[in-house]
DNA sequence: TTTCTTACA
DNA sequence: TGTAAGTA
């Protein structure tokens, strides 16, 4: 299907989906057109892709990840060579988790001071 | 009308 | 990421 159909039906940009490709992360066809021309493999890749996104990951990482998530569920390859890859995202998401502690205390900071006075 | 590439904000 | 330009 062309990228606009997929767009549509994935609610991901026809920007993003070209970026997608740009990085590796979709190879679709091309018509003798010169346009996209994305089969159902591409449309399950870009499930992964979504849910991959959804774990805080950067479109590198999910590169590498991609060949070891199997259909739209987290269901996982042997790939035991990425364990240590999950292991750096949940440390990466430790750490947004703590940033977002940190601006908590300044807003309730804010807070105090607003009823402080 | 839709898509393509390149490039700027 | 969105958008603009000039095409096919």
């Amino acid at each position: 299907m062309k990228i606009g159909e997929l767009s549509k039906i994935s609610g991901v940009s026809v920007r993003m989906l070209r970026y997608y490709e740009e990085q590796g992360l979709l190879q679709p066809s091309r018509t003798a057109a010169g346009y996209r021309d994305f089969n159902q493999q591409e449309i399950r890749t870009l499930e992964r892709i979504k849910l991959l996104s959804a774990a805080g990951m950067n479109l590198n990482t999910i590169l590498e990840f991609l060949p070891c998530v199997r259909g739209n569920a987290l269901v996982f390859e042997p790939c035991d060579e990425l364990i240590e890859l999950l292991h750096a995202q949940i440390k990466q998401v430790d750490k947004k988790a703590a940033e977002l502690a940190a601006s908590r205390r300044v807003l309730m900071g804010f807070l105090d001071e607003i009823d402080g006075s």
